[in-house]
DNA sequence: AGTAGGCTGCACACCAGTGTGCAATGGAGA
DNA sequence: TCTCCATTGCACACTGGTGTGCAGCCTACT
């Protein structure tokens, strides 16, 4: 049930990644619905955005747990997370975008689970070695966390973006960026070429 | 001459480089001044984010064309520029906050020569072997770029923000923000870390 | 058929930011 | 001292976005 209510949170969650200043009109028309509908099912646009925050924040952490309880070296680990999270990396970027929007400040807090279970895991890579210690476990999470999605931003160009957000399509290019995407932020995390290639798959140039 | 207009312009690359949303109310007050003396020397808002960025850039590509001309290998190259740039990293992180502001749009354009040079200095050091080609060199460019600048957010401090912008200090985390900074960048380009410390200098751990 | 609930399409009031006009002030230089 | 000029401190109009109220409508369910 909540057919609408669903749907604007979905549309919700793409306009605002792509512009955090984007008004209840915007996500309103973007979700084919008027503006007065939205205010039915959210008191405010904060309350909007921090149910939108709390979805992806809950599914995010569910992922990561998940990857981070597999055992696996963290370098692999890694891996596998970003291959879960590469199909919908546009859906999560909005992660990103609302620290810098409007009341970030609020949103911040939200994220928290996030980052520390981010840090968590290149914390263990770097006391196995398997990562670079040039950064801290903090800093250095967060930057390969926007690397990935900076690549997801301007490699997968983000396909038909019409009317109706249904994104089943993991697109050739969409397999060639989350390639692209993990080597790289492997190598950023100090892991060797040869052994990021081989996590990877070694198959094509 | 023109020592207020300078300060405006000063004051206005920090405040917008933190919050691209920033208005003119909160420009003025950081540059001690009301804001009607702002439209005094521009008549918008945007011709302002304007004549900054177009500041911004001429600095950068002037450093980034002097850098390329060396003769030095892409690596070294790219070691020297974030090193020439570092001690005022802070001040053109506003040519990657801009491009998501209001008007981003209008600015893009303005920060097509600094993406070209920085993608030709990629591309020499992908043709050369020395950088990794899992990423065209204009997205691998812009990638490495960022994350220089989100080392230098989240490292340095950004020391005491107070009423006065006055940054003199390259402060001891600054040095140590301008190692990691530089060896990440490298390590994400595909340089071996070996390489890389070789090229910053090994000294501490 | 009747009814309930979600959606619509207006109508507002309100606020924050932009950009302008104009008189007053105050300091630096002729 | 007088004058210019930048800056100030108001005034205002305008815009665009938020949030609310209310009457109507349309559909699904009974």
């Amino acid at each position: 049930m909540n057919e609408t209510r669903d749907r604007i949170l979905d549309v919700a969650l793409d306009v605002l990644g792509e512009n955090p200043d984007a008004g209840m009109g915007d996500i309103a028309s973007a979700a084919g619905v008027v503006r007065r509908t939205i205010y039915g099912h959210f008191p405010s646009r904060l309350d909007l955005v921090r149910t939108l925050t709390e979805r992806a924040v809950t599914e995010m952490t569910a992922v990561l747990a998940e990857v981070n309880a597999s055992g696996a070296e963290a370098d692999a680990a890694w891996v596998a997370f970003i291959a879960r999270v590469w199909p919908v990396a546009h859906r999560y970027r909005v992660l990103l975008a609302l620290r810098r929007g409007e009341y970030g400040e609020a949103i911040h807090g939200l994220l928290g689970p996030v980052d520390e279970l981010l840090a968590d895991l290149v914390a263990r890579g770097q006391d196995s070695d398997v990562f670079a210690q040039h950064l801290s476990a903090g800093i250095l999470s967060q930057v390969a966390y926007g690397v990935v999605f900076a690549i997801a931003d301007s490699d997968l160009s983000d396909g038909a973006n019409g009317t109706d957000g249904a994104d089943g399509a993991d697109g050739m290019n969409g397999t060639r960026g989350a390639r692209a995407a993990t080597i790289t932020s492997l190598l950023m995390l100090g892991v060797p070429e040869a052994r990021a290639i081989a996590l990877v798959g070694g198959d094509e140039p």
